[in-house]
DNA sequence: CTTAAATTGCAACTTAAAGTTGCTTTAATG
DNA sequence: CATTAAAGCAACTTTAAGTTGCAATTTAAG
Protein backbone atom coordinates (compact mmCIF):
# COMPACT_ATOMS: atom_id res chain seq x y z
CA UNK A 1 0.00 0.00 0.00
CA UNK A 2 1.12 3.34 -1.12
CA UNK A 3 1.44 5.65 1.64
CA UNK A 4 0.35 8.54 -0.58
CA UNK A 5 0.67 11.18 2.21
CA UNK A 6 -2.06 13.65 2.13
CA UNK A 7 -0.64 16.61 0.24
CA UNK A 8 -3.75 18.60 0.48
CA UNK A 9 -2.45 22.11 -0.53
CA UNK A 10 -3.90 24.34 1.21
CA UNK A 11 -6.05 27.67 -0.52
CA UNK A 12 -3.41 29.84 -1.78
CA UNK A 13 -3.77 32.83 1.05
CA UNK A 14 -2.97 36.33 0.05
CA UNK A 15 -0.05 37.84 0.96
CA UNK A 16 2.07 41.36 1.51
CA UNK A 17 -0.87 44.23 0.45
CA UNK A 18 -3.68 42.27 -0.94
CA UNK A 19 -3.68 40.50 2.97
CA UNK A 20 -3.53 44.22 4.76
CA UNK A 21 -6.01 45.14 2.64
CA UNK A 22 -8.07 42.68 3.05
CA UNK A 23 -7.98 42.56 6.87
CA UNK A 24 -8.27 46.56 7.12
CA UNK A 25 -11.50 46.34 5.08
CA UNK A 26 -12.92 44.03 7.26
CA UNK A 27 -11.56 45.29 10.54
CA UNK A 28 -13.34 49.15 9.46
CA UNK A 29 -16.12 46.55 8.32
CA UNK A 30 -16.57 45.28 11.93
CA UNK A 31 -15.98 48.25 13.57
CA UNK A 32 -19.16 50.13 11.78
CA UNK A 33 -21.45 47.21 12.24
CA UNK A 34 -20.56 46.16 16.10
CA UNK A 35 -18.14 49.14 17.57
CA UNK A 36 -14.82 48.93 18.74
CA UNK A 37 -15.62 47.05 22.14
CA UNK A 38 -17.09 44.06 20.54
CA UNK A 39 -14.44 44.01 17.76
CA UNK A 40 -12.42 40.38 17.84
CA UNK A 41 -9.62 39.53 16.27
CA UNK A 42 -10.17 36.44 15.97
CA UNK A 43 -13.53 36.65 15.07
CA UNK A 44 -11.85 39.39 11.76
CA UNK A 45 -9.53 36.54 11.00
CA UNK A 46 -12.41 34.40 10.55
CA UNK A 47 -14.27 36.37 8.02
CA UNK A 48 -11.28 37.27 5.69
CA UNK A 49 -10.56 33.38 5.99
CA UNK A 50 -6.91 34.21 7.77
CA UNK A 51 -5.41 32.66 10.60
CA UNK A 52 -5.45 34.90 13.80
CA UNK A 53 -1.83 34.89 14.35
CA UNK A 54 -1.28 35.79 11.45
CA UNK A 55 -2.97 39.50 11.95
CA UNK A 56 -1.51 39.43 15.54
CA UNK A 57 1.92 39.23 14.34
CA UNK A 58 1.40 42.52 11.85
CA UNK A 59 -0.76 44.01 14.48
CA UNK A 60 -0.05 43.62 18.07
CA UNK A 61 -2.88 44.98 19.62
CA UNK A 62 -6.82 46.13 18.80
CA UNK A 63 -5.87 49.48 18.20
CA UNK A 64 -2.76 49.33 16.34
CA UNK A 65 -5.08 47.51 13.71
CA UNK A 66 -8.03 49.97 13.79
CA UNK A 67 -5.37 52.81 14.24
CA UNK A 68 -4.63 51.70 10.54
CA UNK A 69 -7.81 50.94 9.80
CA UNK A 70 -8.86 54.40 10.17
CA UNK A 71 -6.08 55.85 8.61
CA UNK A 72 -6.27 53.89 5.46
CA UNK A 73 -9.73 54.53 5.01
CA UNK A 74 -10.08 58.40 5.30
CA UNK A 75 -10.06 59.60 2.36
CA UNK A 76 -9.48 63.29 2.40
CA UNK A 77 -12.95 65.48 1.77
CA UNK A 78 -13.63 66.72 -1.50
CA UNK A 79 -13.82 70.01 -1.55
CA UNK A 80 -17.53 71.13 -1.46
CA UNK A 81 -18.59 73.20 -4.26
CA UNK A 82 -19.61 76.60 -4.09
CA UNK A 83 -23.49 76.90 -5.64
CA UNK A 84 -23.25 81.19 -5.12
CA UNK A 85 -26.15 80.49 -2.78
CA UNK A 86 -26.68 79.59 0.72
CA UNK A 87 -28.92 77.07 0.26
CA UNK A 88 -27.53 75.11 -2.59
CA UNK A 89 -24.51 75.27 -0.32
CA UNK A 90 -25.85 74.18 2.84
CA UNK A 91 -28.11 71.13 0.47
CA UNK A 92 -23.99 70.48 -0.76
CA UNK A 93 -23.60 70.10 2.78
CA UNK A 94 -26.29 68.26 4.35
CA UNK A 95 -25.22 65.54 1.81
CA UNK A 96 -21.79 65.16 2.48
CA UNK A 97 -22.50 64.73 6.07
CA UNK A 98 -25.22 62.44 5.25
CA UNK A 99 -22.79 60.12 3.13
CA UNK A 100 -20.54 60.14 5.68
CA UNK A 101 -22.11 59.06 8.23
CA UNK A 102 -23.92 56.49 5.86
CA UNK A 103 -20.29 55.59 4.70
CA UNK A 104 -18.06 52.84 6.38
CA UNK A 105 -16.01 54.70 7.58
CA UNK A 106 -18.47 57.30 8.58
CA UNK A 107 -19.98 54.62 10.49
CA UNK A 108 -17.25 53.34 12.44
CA UNK A 109 -15.95 56.53 13.74
CA UNK A 110 -19.48 58.14 14.84
CA UNK A 111 -19.84 54.97 16.72
CA UNK A 112 -16.47 55.41 18.36
CA UNK A 113 -16.96 59.22 19.08
CA UNK A 114 -20.29 58.33 20.68
CA UNK A 115 -19.76 55.26 22.40
CA UNK A 116 -16.37 55.09 23.46
CA UNK A 117 -15.73 56.16 26.51
CA UNK A 118 -12.12 53.94 26.32
CA UNK A 119 -8.71 54.46 24.52
CA UNK A 120 -7.85 57.65 23.74
CA UNK A 121 -5.49 57.44 20.78
CA UNK A 122 -8.25 55.58 18.85
CA UNK A 123 -10.68 58.47 19.84
CA UNK A 124 -8.38 61.11 18.48
CA UNK A 125 -7.95 59.32 14.92
CA UNK A 126 -11.90 59.13 14.86
CA UNK A 127 -12.25 63.07 15.58
CA UNK A 128 -9.72 63.66 12.63
CA UNK A 129 -11.48 61.72 10.67
CA UNK A 130 -14.59 63.11 11.71
CA UNK A 131 -13.33 66.76 11.11
CA UNK A 132 -11.76 65.76 7.96
CA UNK A 133 -15.06 65.10 5.80
CA UNK A 134 -17.71 66.72 8.20
CA UNK A 135 -16.18 69.93 9.66
CA UNK A 136 -13.79 71.17 7.11
CA UNK A 137 -16.01 71.04 4.56
CA UNK A 138 -18.83 72.56 6.37
CA UNK A 139 -17.00 75.23 7.78
CA UNK A 140 -15.74 76.64 5.27
CA UNK A 141 -19.13 77.11 3.47
CA UNK A 142 -20.60 78.98 6.77
CA UNK A 143 -17.31 81.34 6.71
CA UNK A 144 -18.17 81.71 3.15
CA UNK A 145 -21.76 82.33 4.14
CA UNK A 146 -20.94 84.68 7.18
CA UNK A 147 -18.49 86.62 4.97
CA UNK A 148 -21.27 87.35 2.29
CA UNK A 149 -23.35 88.71 4.94
CA UNK A 150 -25.61 85.87 4.69
CA UNK A 151 -26.09 85.07 7.83
CA UNK A 152 -28.17 86.57 10.83
CA UNK A 153 -26.30 88.73 12.99
CA UNK A 154 -25.00 87.34 16.17
CA UNK A 155 -25.77 83.99 14.37
CA UNK A 156 -22.95 80.87 15.46
CA UNK A 157 -22.56 79.26 12.33
CA UNK A 158 -21.42 76.20 13.67
CA UNK A 159 -24.90 75.96 15.38
CA UNK A 160 -26.16 75.23 11.59
CA UNK A 161 -23.59 72.35 11.45
CA UNK A 162 -24.98 71.12 14.61
CA UNK A 163 -28.49 71.19 14.17
CA UNK A 164 -28.34 69.78 10.65
CA UNK A 165 -25.72 67.20 11.28
CA UNK A 166 -27.25 66.22 14.47
CA UNK A 167 -30.57 65.92 12.88
CA UNK A 168 -28.96 63.26 10.53
CA UNK A 169 -27.39 61.54 13.12
CA UNK A 170 -30.70 61.38 14.90
CA UNK A 171 -32.18 59.73 11.82
CA UNK A 172 -29.82 57.78 11.30
CA UNK A 173 -28.59 56.15 14.96
CA UNK A 174 -31.42 56.80 17.43
CA UNK A 175 -34.37 56.55 14.34
CA UNK A 176 -32.42 53.86 12.16
CA UNK A 177 -33.59 55.57 8.78
CA UNK A 178 -31.55 56.33 6.78
CA UNK A 179 -31.36 60.33 5.15
CA UNK A 180 -33.09 60.80 1.63
CA UNK A 181 -33.23 63.99 -0.54
CA UNK A 182 -36.46 64.75 0.91
CA UNK A 183 -35.37 64.78 4.56
CA UNK A 184 -32.40 67.07 3.51
CA UNK A 185 -34.32 69.46 1.51
CA UNK A 186 -36.75 69.98 4.26
CA UNK A 187 -34.33 69.87 7.11
CA UNK A 188 -32.04 72.76 5.41
CA UNK A 189 -35.09 74.85 4.70
CA UNK A 190 -36.12 74.33 8.24
CA UNK A 191 -32.76 75.64 9.41
CA UNK A 192 -32.37 78.21 6.33
CA UNK A 193 -35.90 79.79 7.29
CA UNK A 194 -37.09 78.55 10.33
CA UNK A 195 -40.28 77.14 11.37
CA UNK A 196 -42.87 79.72 12.29
CA UNK A 197 -46.20 80.40 9.37
CA UNK A 198 -45.60 84.30 9.13
CA UNK A 199 -42.09 86.85 10.45
CA UNK A 200 -42.72 88.31 12.44
CA UNK A 201 -42.66 91.92 11.70
CA UNK A 202 -39.33 93.25 11.06
CA UNK B 1 -4.09 26.20 73.59
CA UNK B 2 -7.85 26.79 73.61
CA UNK B 3 -7.94 27.43 69.83
CA UNK B 4 -10.11 30.51 69.36
CA UNK B 5 -11.88 30.30 66.09
CA UNK B 6 -11.61 33.79 64.41
CA UNK B 7 -14.53 34.73 64.52
CA UNK B 8 -14.15 37.84 62.42
CA UNK B 9 -17.60 39.55 61.68
CA UNK B 10 -18.10 40.04 58.62
CA UNK B 11 -19.41 43.97 57.75
CA UNK B 12 -23.38 43.77 57.96
CA UNK B 13 -24.01 43.72 54.43
CA UNK B 14 -27.09 45.42 52.98
CA UNK B 15 -30.47 42.71 51.78
CA UNK B 16 -33.03 42.53 50.42
CA UNK B 17 -34.48 45.90 48.81
CA UNK B 18 -31.43 47.97 50.24
CA UNK B 19 -29.12 45.35 48.24
CA UNK B 20 -31.26 45.77 45.25
CA UNK B 21 -31.38 49.38 45.14
CA UNK B 22 -27.73 49.77 45.75
CA UNK B 23 -26.85 47.22 42.84
CA UNK B 24 -30.06 48.39 40.35
CA UNK B 25 -28.10 52.45 41.02
CA UNK B 26 -24.61 51.05 40.29
CA UNK B 27 -25.96 49.30 36.91
CA UNK B 28 -27.70 52.44 35.56
CA UNK B 29 -24.04 54.20 36.41
CA UNK B 30 -21.82 51.77 34.50
CA UNK B 31 -24.21 51.54 31.64
CA UNK B 32 -24.41 55.51 31.26
CA UNK B 33 -20.45 55.59 31.81
CA UNK B 34 -19.54 52.16 29.62
CA UNK B 35 -22.34 51.23 27.72
CA UNK B 36 -24.02 47.63 27.67
CA UNK B 37 -20.85 45.72 25.69
CA UNK B 38 -18.28 46.69 28.65
CA UNK B 39 -20.39 46.26 31.16
CA UNK B 40 -19.47 43.17 34.24
CA UNK B 41 -21.35 41.87 36.68
CA UNK B 42 -18.45 41.22 38.86
CA UNK B 43 -17.56 45.32 38.52
CA UNK B 44 -20.63 46.39 39.53
CA UNK B 45 -20.29 43.82 42.55
CA UNK B 46 -17.03 45.55 43.50
CA UNK B 47 -18.51 48.96 43.25
CA UNK B 48 -20.99 47.65 46.16
CA UNK B 49 -18.98 46.02 47.64
CA UNK B 50 -20.98 42.86 47.36
CA UNK B 51 -20.05 39.77 46.08
CA UNK B 52 -20.98 38.92 42.56
CA UNK B 53 -22.48 35.67 43.36
CA UNK B 54 -25.62 37.52 45.34
CA UNK B 55 -25.86 39.47 42.26
CA UNK B 56 -25.87 36.37 39.89
CA UNK B 57 -28.48 35.05 41.83
CA UNK B 58 -30.99 37.86 41.30
CA UNK B 59 -30.33 38.62 37.89
CA UNK B 60 -29.32 35.67 36.28
CA UNK B 61 -27.80 37.55 33.15
CA UNK B 62 -26.93 41.26 32.09
CA UNK B 63 -30.06 41.57 30.34
CA UNK B 64 -32.04 41.08 32.70
CA UNK B 65 -30.41 43.17 35.12
CA UNK B 66 -30.18 46.19 32.78
CA UNK B 67 -33.62 45.60 32.22
CA UNK B 68 -34.98 46.09 35.94
CA UNK B 69 -32.42 48.96 36.56
CA UNK B 70 -33.83 50.83 33.52
CA UNK B 71 -37.58 49.92 34.48
CA UNK B 72 -36.81 50.95 37.89
CA UNK B 73 -35.20 54.58 36.81
CA UNK B 74 -37.96 55.72 34.24
CA UNK B 75 -39.88 57.70 36.22
CA UNK B 76 -42.69 59.18 34.07
CA UNK B 77 -42.51 62.05 31.62
CA UNK B 78 -43.83 65.60 33.20
CA UNK B 79 -45.81 66.94 31.19
CA UNK B 80 -44.46 70.29 29.54
CA UNK B 81 -46.35 73.58 30.19
CA UNK B 82 -47.86 75.48 27.75
CA UNK B 83 -46.62 78.13 27.55
CA UNK B 84 -49.21 80.13 25.33
CA UNK B 85 -46.00 81.01 22.63
CA UNK B 86 -44.66 78.69 19.91
CA UNK B 87 -40.92 79.97 21.40
CA UNK B 88 -41.52 79.30 24.89
CA UNK B 89 -42.77 75.61 24.11
CA UNK B 90 -39.92 75.02 22.35
CA UNK B 91 -37.38 76.14 24.88
CA UNK B 92 -39.01 74.23 27.55
CA UNK B 93 -38.99 71.30 24.89
CA UNK B 94 -34.83 71.32 24.31
CA UNK B 95 -34.52 72.33 28.07
CA UNK B 96 -36.30 68.86 28.72
CA UNK B 97 -34.78 67.12 26.13
CA UNK B 98 -31.18 68.09 27.20
CA UNK B 99 -31.91 67.25 30.74
CA UNK B 100 -32.62 63.64 29.77
CA UNK B 101 -30.05 63.20 27.93
CA UNK B 102 -27.39 64.64 30.32
CA UNK B 103 -29.17 62.66 33.65
CA UNK B 104 -27.68 59.51 34.24
CA UNK B 105 -30.77 56.76 32.85
CA UNK B 106 -30.80 59.59 29.93
CA UNK B 107 -27.29 58.51 28.93
CA UNK B 108 -27.71 55.45 29.51
CA UNK B 109 -30.48 55.05 27.22
CA UNK B 110 -29.15 57.12 24.26
CA UNK B 111 -26.08 54.55 24.87
CA UNK B 112 -27.85 51.87 23.84
CA UNK B 113 -29.72 53.01 21.16
CA UNK B 114 -26.68 54.72 19.43
CA UNK B 115 -24.03 51.85 19.68
CA UNK B 116 -26.01 48.64 20.42
CA UNK B 117 -26.17 46.54 17.46
CA UNK B 118 -26.85 43.91 20.81
CA UNK B 119 -30.10 42.98 22.25
CA UNK B 120 -33.69 43.27 21.51
CA UNK B 121 -35.02 43.41 24.38
CA UNK B 122 -32.65 45.84 26.03
CA UNK B 123 -33.05 48.33 22.78
CA UNK B 124 -37.22 48.12 23.04
CA UNK B 125 -36.91 48.86 26.53
CA UNK B 126 -34.37 52.25 25.78
CA UNK B 127 -36.76 52.88 23.10
CA UNK B 128 -39.38 52.77 25.62
CA UNK B 129 -37.37 55.17 27.88
CA UNK B 130 -36.40 57.66 24.94
CA UNK B 131 -40.04 58.00 24.06
CA UNK B 132 -41.19 59.01 27.07
CA UNK B 133 -39.50 62.26 28.24
CA UNK B 134 -37.96 62.54 25.01
CA UNK B 135 -40.43 62.39 22.52
CA UNK B 136 -44.42 62.21 24.21
CA UNK B 137 -43.83 65.70 25.72
CA UNK B 138 -42.04 67.03 23.01
CA UNK B 139 -45.00 65.68 20.31
CA UNK B 140 -47.50 66.86 22.31
CA UNK B 141 -45.94 70.32 22.23
CA UNK B 142 -45.63 69.85 18.17
CA UNK B 143 -48.95 69.44 17.87
CA UNK B 144 -50.78 71.72 19.57
CA UNK B 145 -48.28 74.23 17.21
CA UNK B 146 -49.89 72.44 14.67
CA UNK B 147 -53.47 72.63 15.41
CA UNK B 148 -52.57 76.53 16.19
CA UNK B 149 -51.27 77.04 12.89
CA UNK B 150 -48.27 78.40 14.15
CA UNK B 151 -46.14 75.99 12.09
CA UNK B 152 -44.91 76.91 7.71
CA UNK B 153 -47.04 74.54 5.53
CA UNK B 154 -46.06 71.48 5.02
CA UNK B 155 -43.71 71.39 7.65
CA UNK B 156 -43.30 68.42 9.19
CA UNK B 157 -43.33 68.82 12.86
CA UNK B 158 -40.59 65.99 14.26
CA UNK B 159 -38.29 67.55 11.83
CA UNK B 160 -38.46 70.09 14.77
CA UNK B 161 -37.52 67.71 17.19
CA UNK B 162 -35.08 65.84 15.26
CA UNK B 163 -32.57 69.16 14.70
CA UNK B 164 -33.11 69.80 18.31
CA UNK B 165 -32.97 67.04 19.78
CA UNK B 166 -30.33 66.34 17.44
CA UNK B 167 -28.15 68.95 17.76
CA UNK B 168 -27.81 68.42 21.74
CA UNK B 169 -26.86 64.81 20.87
CA UNK B 170 -24.12 66.55 18.87
CA UNK B 171 -23.11 68.45 21.30
CA UNK B 172 -23.21 65.86 24.21
CA UNK B 173 -22.19 63.05 22.87
CA UNK B 174 -19.50 64.32 20.06
CA UNK B 175 -18.12 67.62 21.06
CA UNK B 176 -18.77 66.45 24.90
CA UNK B 177 -20.42 69.43 26.54
CA UNK B 178 -23.41 69.85 27.91
CA UNK B 179 -25.91 72.00 26.68
CA UNK B 180 -26.13 76.08 28.67
CA UNK B 181 -29.03 78.01 28.61
CA UNK B 182 -27.24 80.11 25.54
CA UNK B 183 -26.61 77.55 23.55
CA UNK B 184 -30.17 76.06 23.82
CA UNK B 185 -32.28 79.36 23.23
CA UNK B 186 -29.67 80.15 20.20
CA UNK B 187 -30.96 76.82 18.77
CA UNK B 188 -34.01 77.32 19.46
CA UNK B 189 -33.83 80.87 17.14
CA UNK B 190 -32.56 79.26 14.49
CA UNK B 191 -35.04 76.61 14.42
CA UNK B 192 -38.20 78.88 14.97
CA UNK B 193 -36.60 81.66 12.42
CA UNK B 194 -34.09 80.42 10.07
CA UNK B 195 -30.17 81.25 9.38
CA UNK B 196 -30.57 84.37 6.61
CA UNK B 197 -30.25 87.42 7.18
CA UNK B 198 -33.31 88.73 4.99
CA UNK B 199 -36.71 86.56 5.00
CA UNK B 200 -37.19 86.66 0.97
CA UNK B 201 -39.99 88.65 -0.17
CA UNK B 202 -43.13 86.72 0.30
C1' DC C 1 -34.53 33.26 73.50
C1' DT C 2 -34.38 29.66 70.23
C1' DT C 3 -34.86 27.87 65.98
C1' DA C 4 -35.87 27.61 60.99
C1' DA C 5 -35.68 29.68 56.51
C1' DA C 6 -33.76 32.74 53.44
C1' DT C 7 -29.99 35.54 51.93
C1' DT C 8 -25.29 36.74 51.39
C1' DG C 9 -20.28 35.68 51.49
C1' DC C 10 -16.54 33.02 50.09
C1' DA C 11 -13.50 30.03 47.67
C1' DA C 12 -12.88 26.85 44.35
C1' DC C 13 -14.30 25.48 40.04
C1' DT C 14 -15.74 25.47 34.92
C1' DT C 15 -16.12 27.80 30.62
C1' DA C 16 -15.08 30.73 26.84
C1' DA C 17 -12.49 33.91 24.46
C1' DA C 18 -8.28 36.41 23.80
C1' DG C 19 -3.75 36.33 22.97
C1' DT C 20 1.07 33.70 22.62
C1' DT C 21 4.60 30.46 21.01
C1' DG C 22 7.21 26.94 18.35
C1' DC C 23 7.28 24.88 14.45
C1' DT C 24 5.77 23.68 9.68
C1' DT C 25 4.23 24.94 5.17
C1' DT C 26 3.57 27.96 1.44
C1' DA C 27 4.62 31.64 -1.66
C1' DA C 28 7.63 35.15 -3.69
C1' DT C 29 12.24 36.50 -5.34
C1' DG C 30 16.34 36.19 -7.70
C1' DC D 1 15.81 25.66 -7.63
C1' DA D 2 17.30 27.68 -3.36
C1' DT D 3 16.70 31.16 -0.05
C1' DT D 4 13.89 33.89 2.68
C1' DA D 5 9.80 36.11 4.32
C1' DA D 6 5.08 35.45 5.42
C1' DA D 7 1.19 32.63 6.64
C1' DG D 8 -0.76 28.41 8.66
C1' DC D 9 -1.54 25.38 12.41
C1' DA D 10 -1.93 23.38 16.94
C1' DA D 11 -1.05 23.60 21.50
C1' DC D 12 -0.54 26.51 25.17
C1' DT D 13 -1.22 30.48 28.67
C1' DT D 14 -3.99 34.08 30.45
C1' DT D 15 -7.94 36.54 31.77
C1' DA D 16 -12.62 37.39 32.73
C1' DA D 17 -17.21 35.59 33.10
C1' DG D 18 -20.15 32.70 35.12
C1' DT D 19 -21.20 28.43 38.42
C1' DT D 20 -21.49 25.58 42.53
C1' DG D 21 -21.23 23.81 47.26
C1' DC D 22 -20.96 25.16 51.64
C1' DA D 23 -20.36 28.23 55.76
C1' DA D 24 -21.93 32.36 57.98
C1' DT D 25 -25.29 35.80 58.96
C1' DT D 26 -29.51 38.02 58.99
C1' DT D 27 -34.54 37.90 59.52
C1' DA D 28 -38.72 36.21 61.12
C1' DA D 29 -41.57 33.19 63.72
C1' DG D 30 -42.84 30.64 67.61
Amino acid sequence: MSPIPSQKKADPQPRGDAFVRLVLEAALLQLAEVGFERLSIPEIATKVGVNKTSIYRRWPTKTELIQEALKDAMGHADSLPDTGGLRGDLLALAETVAAFMQSTIGKAVVKILLAESGNPAVRELAQMAYGDTAKHGPWLILSRAEKRGDLKDGLEPSLILFAIAGAIIHRLFIEKRESNEEFLTQLVDLVLSGAVAKEPRA
